[in-house]
DNA sequence: TAGCTCGTTGGACAA
DNA sequence: TTTGTCCAACGAGCT
């Protein structure tokens, strides 16, 4: 029995459900499809196109170079590779944003149709969307709640383990290349990007027992300080699939139970219910969760949009966070609050805008977790913080970058500058700028906004929704 | 059912 | 310097 395995993002060999049920019926034929059927909202950004680039080619030298790597209409190309193989059987792990659920339930029944076996596994949640709803059948707005039925009712499976010596793969009738689907930018900006990361499942296995090693004792308090490495940086893995959440907690019940551990949980978790979110409400990266948020009065101002995204606000927490998102294709998650909170509150731009920017530029873009996340530092999604939350990038920068090593490993500019003034240096006194080599406005920008009054703008354009919303 | 509690990540200000 | 309190109000979720 002849059965082809559709990689999708799950771009790993071990504990891949489809895979091993493709691998225990018979021969394999791997295959990537980089589907050009896809939606603007779907399509990896140029940064993520860089990551798949580098996983396509790791999942294709641990496969010998058997992996089928193709570009077009996936719905086109399937059963025409099915005929031309003569496969008897189709599997694949689940995606569950809302083209894909479509795409992939019109792609079974047409297999289908056609007289193949076609199987759909959970390669890529530890819980199923459709489970984790209420009593009355609704789905959960609030983490919390959502949190404690998941860990208390929700059994997870055991990993899946790939005797990869039985793996055998169906021959390519002609050479594959992941050079042919263009992955990579014509300017190569994508190797110092990528320099610091390892893409691909040997990646992150190491990722995830170097964070065990070394992140995961202190990651409770830790992960709020972006100059300490004491997140996992797994969330690249996981979007491609590279790892699985299930391998993640297994590995784990071997760490100690404490708190570090349990915030951990939780952030996967997190990753859980920004699925369930958009599972079960599909216009989440389009549409406010909360309809009272139509009538925001949004500002367009493409001029100081396009100094948030070059890090030049004049606010060094800010710009540190823009610059290491540009430089590294990532950004530290206290980072990440604090920049969505200066771009949609104190410059009252639209949540879209942050999310198309974080879009193109994360190694980890997900359009789950991305638009939760924006709805959620908006205010507009389920479980939103209360409008006057509004995040001080000085205050923020003092908290948790004390002694500035973060905010000056991205703004080498303000070296030389003491830590007393490095989160606002205009209000350094002269002598203090000229011997530390700085010129406001030229050397490091003046402040595009006064913190103190946009936040009042902000809460007034909260106020002058709910005014509006009541009409 | 009705009532109660709580909501990932904060800021400003007073004491 | 640190700590406590308020900033609104509402709706989700639970008992």
């Amino acid at each position: 029995m002849r059965t082809l395995h559709w990689f999708r993002n799950d771009l790993r060999l071990q504990d891949n459900p489809g895979l091993a049920l493709a691998c225990e019926q018979g021969e394999v034929l791997p295959v990537f499809i980089f589907d050009t059927d896809e939606p603007a909202e779907s399509v990896p950004g140029a940064a993520s196109r860089a990551w798949l680039d580098r996983s396509l080619r790791a999942l294709s030298s641990s496969l010998g170079g058997g992996l089928l790597v193709l570009k077009g209409s996936a719905e086109g190309l399937l059963p025409d590779l099915c005929h031309r193989y003569s496969i008897d059987a189709v599997t694949w792990n689940r995606s569950y944003e809302p083209f894909a659920i479509a795409r992939d339930t019109r792609i079974k029944q047409s297999l289908k149709a056609d007289g193949l076996t076609v199987t759909s596994s959970n390669g890529a949640l530890l819980y199923e969307p459709w489970e984790s709803v209420k009593k009355d059948g609704t789905p959960y707005r609030v983490f919390t709640p959502f949190y404690k039925h998941c860990r208390a009712n929700l059994a997870t499976r055991a990993p899946i383990n790939l005797k990869t010596k039985r793996l055998r793969l169906v021959p390519l009738e002609g050479p594959s290349n992941v050079d042919a689907l263009h992955l990579t930018p014509s300017v190569p900006w994508d190797e110092t990007m990528l320099s610091d990361w390892a893409p691909g499942e040997a990646g992150a296995l190491a990722r995830l027992e170097a964070f065990l090693a070394s992140g995961i004792g202190s990651y409770r308090l830790g992960r709020d300080y972006p100059a300490q490495q004491s997140v996992s940086r797994l969330s690249p893995h996981l979007h491609f699939g590279e790892i699985s959440p299930h391998l993640i907690l297994a590995r784990l019940a071997d760490a100690p139970i404490d708190d570090n551990l349990e915030h951990f949980v939780k952030e996967l978790v997190w990753r859980e219910f920004a699925h369930h979110l958009l599972y079960h409400f599909p216009e989440l990266p389009s549409k406010n969760l909360q309809e009272k948020f139509d009538w925001f009065p949004w500002v367009e101002d493409p001029v100081r949009l396009k100094a948030w995204q070059s890090g030049q606000t004049g606010y060094p927490i800010v710009d540190a966070g823009m610059r290491e998102l540009w430089q590294t294709g990532s950004m530290h998650n206290r980072v990440r609050m604090i920049v969505a909170s200066f771009l949609v509150k104190n410059l009252t731009q639209h949540w879209h805008h942050g999310l198309q920017w974080f879009w193109d530029c994360l190694v980890d873009a997900d359009l789950a977790s991305n638009s939760a996340s924006w709805q959620w530092c908006a205010g507009s999604g389920a479980d939103a913080a209360p409008y006057f939350r509004i995040f001080n990038p000085i205050t923020q920068g003092q908290r948790f970058d004390p002694d500035g090593t973060y905010t000056k490993r991205f703004l080498p500019e303000l070296e030389a500058l003491p830590k007393q003034y490095l989160f606002d240096p205009w209000n350094a006194p002269h002598d203090v700028l000229s011997a530390s080599g700085i010129v406001l406005g030229k050397d490091y920008p003046a402040p595009i906004v006064d913190v103190k009054s946009s936040r009042e703008h902000a809460l007034q354009a909260f106020a002058e929704m709910k005014r509006r919303a009541m009409l």
